[in-house]
DNA sequence: TTACACT
């Protein structure tokens, strides 16, 4: 049902995010035999699988056992230096048919709905890839580390292998976004990945991709069968459930009929029904910390098989809340070290600090910073208001209603509100309501069910206001946002950085509105800088506060156009400061020659 | 100090 506001804005904001992942199609019909999981990996035989051959044994769920062989794609990639990885290319001749196959004999849901494999012939124009691809024109990237692989221009120069081939397809990206030109070749390369690029970005697939045609393509030793226990082959971890969930949509859309199982578990949520989904098999478990841990604990998981692990949003993983707990995961269970697995590490932003803290978990890393695309640069109109505490309702409400005056607003045009406590955002959620604006909240005392309901009406348009608290500052991807009010400003600048990033996505433009006042006197410079940075209009006022330098203890990641710089380079981490060079501005080719491995020499006693 | 992360 349309009505005028709505058509009012349609022509604003005519984001085309894809195919919506459709429920309950069923899988494509087109698919007429089935190679079973425990026979994939076998020496080939002169004769490939007859559809009718083999299935699994209804309990064998643990799939991959049996001696490993056989990669579709025979041919070598150049080797950009890691040694004893687990890329397994070279042998030839192997495979599994290319028809997917799986881990039990049901019928795969077709993440991509009836209609996806209609329109594969067409040719695809940028409109349809929900992606604005000018807007990564000139995006600014730098890299550093040994021996960086160089970056792709196109999928076709990337070997996927032809399944994932088909769902890049599907998913109906034309080229890869910034991040994915740089991040996938180096994963591809087996080498650990430290890379700051906004979300929004294509960040999910530019892991996610690497990890489905390894497990594709790579041979592993046979999963302990019989048990209750699951061995997974990659672990993806993220701050909130929310963001778990919507990776976890991600990746079964990437590795659609490649065979590849991908689980998720978080918490919130009945445990009965995620571990019955794990006991059906697993090769990548998307997680969020706390559920993981209790699910280790049970002996329901174990991650001695990993072979990749990705931290998104790696920096929030890694702060006061979170650390012992990763730490837990990544370093006191029975995860293979650094160099026997392959980690990267995703977040838009990434402080000196936590990059410290996040090389225990690397071995002999790259660095790559992505300019941003959907923060700091003019894609995002940035605005900072002086509002006392006891206005802001009814200064929020001006802006509601100017904002309805001016068509803005409905399905196409929703404002994500954004609070300090969760106390703070019901209060404001009623008072919305109460005042007729159609309003919903989520925050992490509310249960799960209720964030989830939230979150969806929000994105149907039904409630397009949405108050929050930072729970879902970082990695959520609701399109249409046109509107971010940091209603109460956050203490720190990174998380700005991210809040405001739930607008302007995939290359669209977008608002974000600060309220500012005495509260707010340590993020008087940082933001102020960081508008600055952005070409934003700074009000007078502001620069005025920031001269002040107040407070001093909000750290800017690093300077320019970048989310962050790697901390490698800085000279305070690097006392012997003796011609050591991991950086290589131009992102081509030299300028390696000192870099021997680890953290580099006098990098590795600099903070110890 | 808040928020997020398991029953």
């Amino acid at each position: 049902m349309r009505n005028s506001w709505a058509d009012s804005v349609e022509n604003v904001a005519t984001d085309n995010v894809g195919p919506s992942g459709g429920t309950g199609a069923s899988a494509s019909t087109r698919r007429s035999s089935y190679v079973p999981p425990h026979l994939r990996n076998k020496p080939i035989a002169a004769e490939p699988l007859a559809p009718s051959q083999g299935g699994p044994p209804g309990n064998d769920r643990l799939g991959f056992n049996g001696p490993t062989s056989g990669s579709r794609w025979g041919g070598s990639r150049p080797d950009y230096g890691r040694q004893g990885g687990y890329s397994g290319g070279g042998r030839s001749g192997g495979g599994w048919g290319g028809r997917g196959g799986g881990w039990s004999r049901e019928r795969e849901v077709n993440p991509f709905g009836n209609d996806a494999d209609v329109d594969l012939e067409q040719s695809f124009d940028q409109e349809n890839t929900g992606i604005n691809f000018d807007a990564y024109e000139d995006i600014p990237v730098e890299t550093s580390g040994e021996n960086v692989p160089p970056p792709v221009n196109t999928f076709a120069e990337i070997d996927l292998g032809e399944a994932v081939n088909l769902n890049i397809r599907r998913c109906k990206y034309v080229k890869p976004t910034p991040v994915q030109r740089y991040a996938i070749p180096i994963s591809l390369a087996g080498r650990d990945l430290m890379a700051c690029a906004q979300t929004g970005s294509g960040k999910t697939a530019a892991f996610c991709f690497p990890i489905i045609s390894g497990i594709m393509r790579g041979s592993f030793p046979q999963r302990p069968r019989g048990v209750r226990t699951v061995f997974p082959l990659a672990l993806i971890l993220s701050p909130t459930r929310e963001l778990s969930m919507q990776i976890h949509e991600e990746a079964k859309k990437f590795s659609y009929e490649t065979g590849v199982r991908v689980v998720v578990a978080y918490g919130g949520a009945p445990i009965n029904q995620q571990l019955r989904e794990l006991e059906r098999g697993v090769d990548i478990l998307v997680a969020t910390p706390g559920r993981l841990v209790d699910l280790l604990e049970r002996a329901k998981v174990s991650l001695q098989m990993i072979r990749y692990l990705a931290l998104d949003e790696a920096d929030r993983m890694l702060d006061m809340g979170f650390e012992p707990q990763i730490r837990r995961i990544v370093e006191q269970m029975d995860m293979p070290p650094p160099g026997e697995r392959q980690t990267m590490l995703f977040s838009a932003t990434f402080p000196k600090e936590i990059q410290r803290l996040a090389s225990d978990f690397l071995a002999n890393y790259i660095f790559l910073a992505v300019g941003r695309v959907g923060s700091s640069t003019d894609l995002i109109v940035q605005r900072v208001e002086f509002v006392h505490d006891g206005d802001k309702r009814s200064h929020l409400m001006d802006l509601l209603h100017a904002q309805m005056a001016n068509g803005v607003h409905g399905k196409h045009a929703l404002t994500l509100v954004f609070v300090e406590t969760k106390k703070g955002a019901d209060a404001l959620e009623h008072w919305l309501c109460i005042n007729g604006f159609p309003a919903t909240a989520i925050h992490g005392d509310r249960t799960q069910q209720e964030r989830e309901q939230a979150l969806r009406t929000f994105k149907r348009g039904d409630t397009p206001i949405l108050v929050a608290t930072d729970v879902a500052a970082r990695g959520l991807d609701i399109p249409h946002v046109s509107h971010v009010i940091n209603f109460d400003l956050p203490n720190d600048i990174d998380d700005y950085v991210h809040r405001i990033g739930r607008t302007g996505r995939a290359g669209k433009t977008g608002l974000a509105t600060a309220f500012f006042n005495e509260g707010n006197l340590s993020m008087s410079k940082p933001l102020a800088d960081l508008m600055q940075e952005a070409n934003q209009e700074v009000p007078e006022w502001l620069t005025r506060y920031a001269s002040r330098s107040y407070g001093g203890r909000n750290r800017r990641a690093g300077g320019g156009r970048f989310g962050g710089r790697d901390f490698r380079r800085d000279s305070s981490y690097n006392r012997s400061g003796v011609g050591v060079n991991y950086y290589d501005g131009g992102n081509s080719s030299g300028g390696y020659g000192n870099y021997s491995g680890g953290y580099g020499p006098g990098v590795t006693s600099a903070w110890d």
